[in-house]
DNA sequence: TTACTTTTGTTACGTAAAGTAACTATTAAT
DNA sequence: ATTAATAGTTACTTTACGTAACAAAAGTAA
């Protein structure tokens, strides 16, 4: 089974946000937990990260992000797809060439990795 | 060995920050890695967003996220609490009562998690 | 012709992280 | 003496991740 997550009510009564709340069922679902479902993964974010400034093929990636084995940047790399937040384009050439990059959905997200990126400019590196 | 993430570099050349990033040495130091080592496991940020809106026990965090094994809520705890997000104040009564609560640090993620809980309004419950 | 190169993966196998269920400690109440 | 309540811990199983070797496919060099 793959991301599971919970998916409970992690609010108390003192949510400022209780219109919202109501709207979007959020006694049973929660907001951060269903983003993390999609970029909570070990890798994932990274992974998005990278392609934040642009396309990039598969042996790049990995350059880029060295710790991970190839084999799970694979499948990081079919989730993310599936999950509509990159694109995976093939080549036909050889030897091959595969590019991916980000969809609409996964541009959306660079407010969320900008605050990341932030906060660790702000509070780790900092130091 | 806990936490293992990149390190690399994830820009490339045309990053805005080029002023930052050499001053807080950017090509060694990926700032999201930086925040990911402290906040990217499995369950550390929805512990904190938990915990976001007010000081809790062991048990009301388990409630609020039944998906999370005890076992692992403790082992979460404890890095949390050694990385400085988070303090475990414990009182001397029998049944025990611990309670943890979200240090300055912790709470200067607000705007990380907050951005993290937007998008998934705005992009996943909202379907 | 044979072997080598390049790139994107895959496969088999080993280690580390997370999940499960049962158990501990402590004191007050029944 | 037994039960209840809370915050964990322990032993064991399952899942996720890591490592190293290999596959495919065509061009190039010897």
């Amino acid at each position: 089974m793959r991301n599971r997550l919970p998916f409970g009510n992690h609010e108390n009564s003192s949510h400022p946000n209780v219109t919202i709340v109501s709207k979007l069922n959020y006694k049973t679902k929660c907001p951060v937990t269903a983003t993390l479902q999609l970029i909570g993964g070990r890798w994932k974010t990274i992974i998005l990260y990278t392609l934040t400034h642009g396309t990039k093929r598969f042996g790049e990636i990995a350059v880029r992000i060295p710790e991970i084995s190839r084999k799970v940047l694979t499948e990081q790399l079919k989730e993310l797809e599936s999950d509509g937040l990159i694109v995976r384009e093939q080549f036909k050439e050889i030897p091959p060439r595969v590019e991916y990059s980000l969809t609409d959905l996964g541009k959306s997200l660079s407010p969320v990795i900008g605050e990341l990126e932030k906060w660790g400019i702000e509070n780790v590196l900092a130091d």
